[in-house]
RNA sequence: GGACCGGUAGCUCAGUUGGAUAGAGCAUCAGCCUUCUAAGCUGAGGGUCAUUGGUUCGAAUCCAAUCCGGUUCACCA
């Protein structure tokens, strides 16, 4: 139990003791003191004046006395300023949180509660490579599972390929037409890349050939659906749909660079996931869905055909769930899905790492779920989260404005080298290492960068600046374990001191706490509260902002108290199970984000 | 136009259930390497929390209106 609850229950107790009537733990709220007055703890007594009708005094001072009372080894003193009410903490708490968790590595973590959760992310298209995007979305999905994990929730991640559709077709014309055969072996370009290169090959000529169409007379409207390249297009999916052997022949051909493409790719990020369905498998999935809908009228059948569902009553629009010509539409595949990933799994939570452009989309799907009764329909939860847009505005594929994700990860990663090269600490590692040292640094910066913001807002990233390695970064965390890692393989070297012994025995009574000693114990106490928050929030960054905050404190701590050559071996004890500590939070907490952090740099 | 999201320091972002004098990083300026790694530390300057009104002991936080920005409202996916 966190010390905050703890106090919590200590309070209700003793008001309750007090004044004879029941109380709960919204009466009264605990902040951490600031720093300027006596205390560790405060109780904050304004809401309570209004209930028991006295002075924000008189309740301190009686509460004051009662939990001091009460809990004679816990509150060491009280003091009172202007209606807030600051406890002091008996120093043997911290003492033996330091000394029952330094070494635990599991330290914040909760035992598995039985319940499982599928996490859907990444979700790419087949006729791209990724950018900077989607980094934003694996990096969320990655850290978001890991976080569930970590709080006792089995976690299955899966993806859905959008591997089918009219945009695929378009890169698989444009091939056809211009490569004259090319491959990615024969122009030795990565498979994602070279595909993507004739999706905007498409776009090109699409163009030209709407701009043609225009100079010789045609309005925009018809010449943008009669140009002879969409129309090839157009048909390709119907012969793909019709199934013609050489359409899905170069369908899987073409399907098959983008997965080698992606392959790299996602292993170079580490994302993987557990299940992968692909949409050219789940297209007509739904299809039942839609007439049971309609026997049990929560569909409903136009003229022409085609079947809606009307949800102007709970706000929203009117939503086709089946085209005229009885294809099944996106949110008919949707719903498909989302019922197959219960029956496959019976999972009790589905999370869907989306980003934000499709709320009204993942709103509608879950209230049609409801509607048709679909079991958990409840516990689908759309984690959205905002566009990265560059300093310039949003990144286009079409106007070439992408940072695409491959890119990125090289120039995050020769940085590393670079910053590395020049500071020149690491000059005996071998090859190896000092390759993954780079991968280790580079990634560690990016995903950092993406995740330390709240994941429902848009961001900025700056192309010229890139992303740092100094002050709130993955780096600056990193370099912090590293330094704990350096002493702790320095001291081990020392005999006869034992990492697990007590700093507090009989002939050396504990000393007093130093004020930044005390600091990053406070620190290290919340970080069970931060894992399960960023969990209730489905948000890495308050993680991000923790493990930041830790290492920080940490570092202040370091530069003004040596921990090798305390002041007494009692000291040297504790400073060492404190950094001992720091650094398996530091350590934990980044794997929470999915980054790694280094012995040495 | 309807719905949803956002607006906090020059820039990028925190800010818990409404709590004490609104915080970090970058950038700028001034310091700190003979002692555990300076990718670090210490300090300074920098704010009409978009605006106005309301709720109350107390509002960046809640409510209303307004302004600005974004997303969305397809027989596309």
């Amino acid at each position: 139990m966190s010390i905050v609850s703890s106090i919590q229950k200590k309070v209700t107790a003793a008001l309750s003791a007090l004044y004879n009537q029941p109380f709960v733990e919204k009466d009264f709220q605990i902040n951490l003191t600031k720093p300027e007055f006596e205390g560790d703890y405060t109780v904050v007594l304004f809401s309570l004046v209004k209930l028991l009708k006295q002075s924000p005094d008189a309740i301190g001072n009686q509460l004051g006395q009662e939990l001091i009372r009460l809990n004679a080894g816990f509150f060491t003193g009280y003091n009172i300023i202007k209606g807030f009410l600051n406890l002091s903490i008996e120093e043997s708490y911290w003492m033996n949180l330091l000394q029952n968790n330094h070494a635990d590595i599991g330290y914040g973590k909760k035992e598995m509660n039985g319940k499982k959760v599928m996490v859907e992310y990444s979700s790419p298209n087949t006729n791209k490579p990724l950018h900077l995007g989607h980094l934003r979305n694996n990096f969320l999905g990655w850290s978001v599972s890991e976080i569930l994990k970590a709080n006792g929730y089995k976690v299955i991640k899966s993806a859905i390929v959008n591997d089918r559709g009219i945009h695929i077709c378009k890169s698989m014309i444009a091939w056809q037409l211009f490569a004259n055969g090319a491959t990615p072996e024969s122009t030795n370009t990565k498979g994602d890349h070279f595909v993507g290169d004739y999706y905007v090959r498409f776009n090109d000529e699409y163009k030209l050939q709407v701009e043609q169409l225009i100079q010789t007379g045609a309005d925009k409207e018809t010449a943008e659906k009669t140009a002879p390249i969409m129309k090839a297009t157009q048909q390709m999916l119907l012969d793909w749909e019709e199934g013609k052997p050489e359409v899905i022949e170069l369908w899987k051909t073409m399907n098959q660079w983008v997965y080698s493409g992606f392959d790299v790719t996602y292993k170079r990020i580490g994302s993987n996931f557990d299940v992968v369905y692909y949409e050219s498998n789940t297209y007509l999935l739904g299809k039942n869905i839609v007439q049971q809908g309609l026997d049990k009228k929560i569909f409903y059948q136009k003229e022409d055909g085609s079947i809606w569902i009307d949800l102007t009553a709970d706000g929203l629009d009117e939503k086709i769930v089946q085209r005229k010509d009885g294809t099944s539409v996106y949110i008919t595949q949707d719903i498909g899905l989302a019922l197959q990933k219960y029956e496959e799994y019976k999972i009790d939570q589905s999370i869907y790492v989306i980003g934000n452009e499709q709320n009204y989309h993942m709103k509608v799907l879950q209230l049609i779920c409801k509607k048709l009764g679909m079991p958990n329909a409840d516990n689908i939860f759309h984690l959205s989260y905002g566009m990265v847009e560059l300093t310039s505005g949003k990144m286009k594929s079409r106007e070439g404005t992408v940072v695409d994700a491959d890119d990125l990860v090289d120039e995050m990663v020769a940085t590393a080298k670079q910053h590395t090269e020049e500071l020149g600490k690491v000059k005996d590692f071998t090859e190896d290492e000092l390759n993954e040292l780079y991968d280790i640094l580079g990634l560690g910066a990016m995903k950092f960068y993406l995740l330390r913001v709240d994941p429902k807002k848009t961001m900025v990233f700056n192309p010229q600046e890139s992303i740092d390695f100094h002050g709130f970064t993955g780096p600056f965390v990193q370099y912090t374990y590293a330094r704990i890692q350096s002493i702790l393989r320095k001291v081990a070297g020392e005999s006869p001191l034992v990492n697990g012994e007590s700093f507090i025995t009989n002939d050396s009574p504990a000393e007093a706490l130093l004020k930044l000693e005390k600091e990053v114990l406070v620190l290290l106490e919340q970080y069970p509260a931060a894992i399960e928050h960023a969990c209730i929030e489905h948000n890495p960054s308050v993680i991000a902002n923790y493990v930041f905050n830790v290492a920080k404190t940490f570092n202040s701590f370091y530069t003004e108290h040596s921990i090798a050559n305390a002041e007494t071996a009692a000291k040297k004890q504790l400073r060492l199970q404190l950094a001992t500590m720091t650094a398996n939070v530091i350590k934990s907490g980044m794997q929470l984000l999915g980054i790694r952090v280094p012995e040495r740099m």
